[in-house]
DNA sequence: ACAGTGACAACAT
DNA sequence: TATGTTGCCACTG
């Protein structure tokens, strides 16, 4: 049974490029509505390298890259998305209408929630 | 055991 | 619109 982390990184993880979610959408998928601050504790934590997740592929639930105080790291995140052919503003907005993911089928999240 | 820490989100001004 | 406030929660030392 993965922790709470690793079920993060396994949605997102599922992430098709071009799309994006919101840390309190995939704090949903996972049962937890009110966790939205922990999703993003988990990216934060993140050591590339080891794990291999899109991280860019979540924003807030304004649709804008919610990275502050760290203006190259934001800007990173935003040319990651315009590569996956995401229209990212000078604001780092862009249109959840447009890109936003469906999210996940219940039976992927089964496997995410119960292990396989 | 416990207080501090965020890449959140919803609401209230 | 744009800030500010408050509730949240998993993880950390």
């Amino acid at each position: 049974m993965p922790n709470f982390y690793e079920q993060v990184y396994a949605v997102v993880r599922r992430i098709p490029p071009g799309k994006v979610t919101s840390y309190g959408r995939i704090a949903q998928m996972l049962g937890r509505p009110n966790a939205a601050r922990a999703v993003g504790y988990a990216l934060s934590s993140l050591k590339d390298k080891e794990h291999n997740v899109p991280w860019q592929r979540v924003v807030n639930s304004q649709g804008r890259i919610s990275i502050v105080n760290r203006e190259y790291t934001a800007q990173l995140q935003a040319d990651l998305l315009r590569a996956e052919g995401v229209a990212v503003s000078e604001q780092f907005t862009l249109d959840l209408d447009q890109h936003l993911w469906e999210g996940l089928h219940l039976v992927e999240l089964d496997d995410i929630l119960h292990g396989w």
